[in-house]
RNA sequence: GGGGGUGUAGCUCAGUUUGGUUAGAGCGCUGGCCUGUCAAGCCGGAGGUCGCGAGUUCGAGUCUCGUCACUCCCGCCA
């Protein structure tokens, strides 16, 4: 008999009844009745009931055995008697009645319950103990589930032709983006490599090798802090580049991966492709975002008009003074009482605004703005905003366009929420796309804070300055900068950003008249984009991709609220790895062998 | 860098609004009972620097100030 097991936690079933069978395992729960013994022995694979009865020479000793020891059990399968079984367990119909039993390894006393599920520890702890925290049966699953959607990845890019190819962990500091990761050099003493914040250049530089079709599921190091849906430090993106291709090729690459992905391991309905396409502006004019949540079904109405003039007298001055009222239609929420509306108005006051209008459509217009409202402009309110009786409508209202747009944005997810309209069981995927190139310090600051003249006057980067603009090359110098869109996509999903790519700009006299206007010199493009621009120099095919952020989507498709629950080691929110104490400080020797002297204060 | 939340037994939490007797519960641990449980049950026991430090007070888990840790958000993430 093998020397730790014949059988898995799982596989014991009424087949194997009478064979003697051997499992190895974890104590996972005991039900001791004095006369007979209960020990679940659980693995990676699932659970068995073994059974120790008073008489066994090991009964005694099952009985105090700790939970989490690792003990071989050794003896007969038996079938459980009908009224026994435990038909929540695949193995619910027999047990293991246990001969001999041999404890390989006995736990100390666990920090936290590891058996029982419902028995949730605080982040921290579960950090701390994560070799604990990862043998529970959630944990397992997640890990499980991440496993099968890189295979997955892999079987849907490889099936269409794209070669898998690592690229370099070690690279140059990029002037573009995040912080970097900084990893000295012992044998260029001064001067630093970094880790790479996304395989961005050396991807490109594969096209201009023609490799025709690359992807990389990629660890990308970015020193930026973290959210729920965005681990610190180091996550993953899926790849991926092709050339000789427009927008819609990249598309349906990345449907197809989705598509396919999804179907296997979604647990929701989701979009089929081909994905809609929203434009940039529709997404800011419409939902207030360039990620719109879709399962929210409202949507934001330009509702200036309504009051202009009017005798609701703050939205008309600030009509005059150029300001744009911003309109929700809310629907069947007419005969919510009052306090709906007032926890509304103090929530969107909590959030930095002034107040929420709002409107009741209840055979007549109500509330205490329409009774300001003169009675032959309700017609024209009830037309504008389509209202159908039941409704009721919230209004945003600001000189700041950018700001009402913003916020507008915010009081649509509130109102979904709170009048319960959004479908949390599906998956609505959409392109973003026509994003701008640019932004004035106008759009750029006007969200949060009002921009110096200064800033006002200032042109951004809206995106991502590799883009190719939607233009002729030859007439790009003669258009107005802030009328230009780029061959630029977001994949949206739930309200978040799945990824995002662009056909890139493989012209390298475009691409520096591109950099030439949010202020670079040729020069110090030709610097900082040396290798790329070289490449592109000897003959560069026309190239785009995109990254879908790999983490991000199998914590959404595993029904996870935080993505330190899909990875298996992940840092705290402060960047630390509070298991291996990383980071630490290191011997002076290692800091001289490298040039570097440290100039934090103790 | 900024804002919110949390911090009480090994774990999860109640108690803090309105300061007042010996700080509680469930799980776990531990001693005993129990031959069919699967969140086993019953009886008993141990276990506390109320995150830490100052302050107010006759008296602080509770109020004030500071500080630390964790967490969520804003900034940031081309």
């Amino acid at each position: 008999m093998h020397k730790h097991r014949t059988h898995n936690c799982s596989e014991l079933s009424p087949k194997e009844v009478g064979q003697q069978a051997r499992l190895t395992g974890w104590v996972s729960r005991r039900r001791d009745h004095g006369g007979v013994l209960f020990l679940d022995l659980r693995d990676h694979y699932g659970s068995t009931q073994c059974v120790f009865r008073s008489q066994s020479p090991h009964f005694s000793r099952a009985e105090s055995i700790r939970m989490e020891s690792v003990i071989t059990v050794t003896g007969s399968v038996v079938k459980r008697s009908p009224e026994t079984i435990n038909a929540n367990i695949p193995t619910g119909e027999v047990e293991l009645v246990v001969e001999d039993m041999l404890v390989v390894t006995e736990s100390a006393y666990i920090p936290f319950s590891i058996g029982d599920e419902s028995d949730e520890a605080s982040d921290s702890l579960r950090l701390q103990y994560r070799f604990l925290d990862l043998r529970r049966t959630k944990m397992q699953n997640n890990i499980k589930f991440r496993h099968k959607s890189l295979q997955s990845i892999r079987n849907h890019m490889g099936k269409q032709g794209f070669l898998e190819i690592q690229t370099p962990i070690l690279t140059a500091s990029s002037p573009e983006g995040s912080r970097d990761f900084l990893i000295p050099s012992r044998l260029h003493p001064g001067k630093f490599y970094a880790l790479p914040q996304a395989p961005q250049i050396y991807k490109q530089l594969l096209m201009t090798s023609g490799f025709d079709k690359y992807f990389q599921i990629a660890a990308c190091f970015r020193d930026e802090d973290a959210r729920a849906d965005r681990a610190p430090g180091e996550f993953y993106q899926l790849d991926m580049e092709m050339s000789f291709v427009e927008q819609a090729d990249v598309h349906h690459a990345i449907e197809t991966l989705v598509d396919g992905w999804f179907s296997e391991l979604a647990t929701s309905t989701f979009d089929k492709p081909p994905f809609q396409h929203i434009t940039h502006k529709e997404a800011m004019d419409k939902y207030g975002s360039d990620k719109p949540d879709l399962r929210n079904p409202l949507i934001i109405q330009n509702a200036t008009s309504c009051f202009e003039k009017s005798g609701f007298k703050i939205f008309a001055q600030t009509i005059e003074k150029g300001g744009i009222v911003l309109g929700i239609v809310v629907p069947n929420v007419a005969s919510k009482p009052r306090s709906f509306f007032d926890k509304m108005n103090d929530w969107a006051r909590e959030n930095g605004a002034p107040g929420l209008g709002y409107i009741i459509y209840d055979n007549e217009l109500k509330g205490p703005i329409a009774n300001t409202l003169e009675k032959e402009r309700h017609d024209h309110i009830i037309k504008t905003l389509s209202l159908k009786d039941g409704d009721a409508a919230f209004f945003i209202c600001s000189t700041n366009h950018f700001w009402a747009k913003d916020f507008a944005g915010k009081v649509r997810l509130e109102l979904g929420e709170r009048a319960d309209l959004v479908d949390k069981n599906a998956i609505r995927i959409c392109w973003i796309v026509d994003f701008p190139l640019y932004e004035s310090g106008e759009t750029w600051f006007s969200a949060w804070r009002e921009p110096t003249p200064e800033e006002r006057k200032t042109i951004y980067f809206s995106h991502n300055p590799f883009s190719m603009p939607q233009c002729d090359p030859e007439e790009f110098s003669s258009l107005d900068p802030l009328s230009l869109n780029a061959w630029q996509y977001d994949l949206v999903c739930n309200g978040m950003e799945l990824g995002s790519g662009a056909i890139r700009n493989h012209h390298p006299e475009l691409l520096v008249k591109c950099f030439q206007v949010p202020g670079y010199t040729e020069a110090q493009v030709r610097q900082d984009f040396k290798s790329l621009l070289s490449a592109f120099s000897y003959g560069a095919p026309p190239h785009g991709g995109c990254a879908l952020g790999v983490d991000r989507i199998i914590m959404m498709l595993a029904n996870m609220h935080n993505i330190r629950e899909i990875i298996a080691f992940p840092k705290n929110q402060n960047a630390m790895d509070v298991l291996l104490g990383a980071p630490n400080n290191v011997p002076e020797q290692l800091l001289k062998d490298v040039f570097i002297k440290s100039t934090a204060k103790k």
